[in-house]
DNA sequence: GGGAACCTACTCGGATACCATGTGTCCGAGTAACAGAGG
DNA sequence: CCTCTGTTACTCGGACACATGGTATCCGAGTAGGTTCCC
């Protein structure tokens, strides 16, 4: 079980158009470039986030993308849902009630399975720190480690 | 991505032989019967976990799998561990450092990257609940919503 | 000189291959129980 | 009747295929900007 690549390189991509943030949209060629990802991947991503409603797409000439909403309004859950889906990552097959299960009286089933009520407890303990911390969060924390990074960004992604 | 489904069949099988615990130890056939699951990958899942030091295994006729240690010892984290590997769910490949990053001073990368500590601290919230819930909780909870349970899996797994 | 039409270059978007990992299966090594012969 | 030995049946364990989903790529539809021609 290993996340989707897809979800660090939408996390980047997005803390880096925060740091554009001035309404001009970046092309999948810069962003790529930015980050060396393969372009036409990290395009099938990003279209990923347009669906989910993170980013706007600019078709044509000096199109790209750019945030849909700011940044402190994008949280990690967001992002990992735009990519990997809303279904949760453990999924109960209810395995109980099968064999040996078919002859228990059928009332015995009125309670969610107990192993499957465990894991989601701790899918929703995993969840409620995702949807608590935002692209803005980790764009001041990234500033304040390396103040660097928001000047190098703007130069990467600037018209020139 | 998606928990292996080994996860859930391996949660139950030591369920069923916390019910057993009379030091008897269960076939892989009963088991797969047990919950309708093919016997040869289940017997490759129950490898995993005598791995992991959760089950010991008895070779010969009459053999089988029992519990390594009591059920209130094995937490759902020691399942997941066995099964899916210790490695992290979210794998940070520090694209932070490719690209534009290169012209980035080396001292900037002194702290972690960001999005990685962000990923982190959500893993470890949901590794925390799971290590707090024991195989002996669940079936706890099990037997309250549906005392049927226990009997059914000692007559499935008796020698009879 | 101004405006409109055309052309070009660049963008996103979806359809299409490739590959790694999870899923599923098979067969062999090894052991315990049983049966039978011998004492 | 007890003991030893050979056989048998059953078990785990690892090596071997298959399928699904993540990874990677290519090409077409569409748009904005620049250019050229005409008025």
């Amino acid at each position: 079980m290993r996340m989707n690549q897809g979800v660090e390189w939408a996390a980047h991509v997005l803390l880096s158009l925060a740091w554009v943030d001035d309404g001009e949209p970046v092309s999948t060629a810069r962003l790529a470039a930015s980050y060396e990802l393969p372009q036409a991947y990290l395009n099938k991503q990003l279209q990923a986030l347009v669906k989910a409603g993170l980013l706007e797409s600019l078709p044509g000439a000096r199109g790209g993308f750019r945030l849909a909403r700011p940044a402190d309004k994008i949280t990690l859950m967001d992002v990992v849902v735009a990519i990997e889906g809303p279904e949760p990552v453990f999924q109960c097959t209810e395995i109980r009630k099968q064999g040996m299960g078919a002859n228990i009286p059928a009332r015995s089933f009125r309670y969610a399975c107990a192993v499957n009520t465990s894991m989601h407890r701790a899918e929703l303990a995993w969840r409620k720190v995702l949807a608590a911390q935002t692209i803005a969060d980790i764009k001041a924390e990234a500033e304040l480690h390396a103040p660097a990074v928001a000047g190098v960004a703007r130069r990467a992604y600037g018209r020139d």
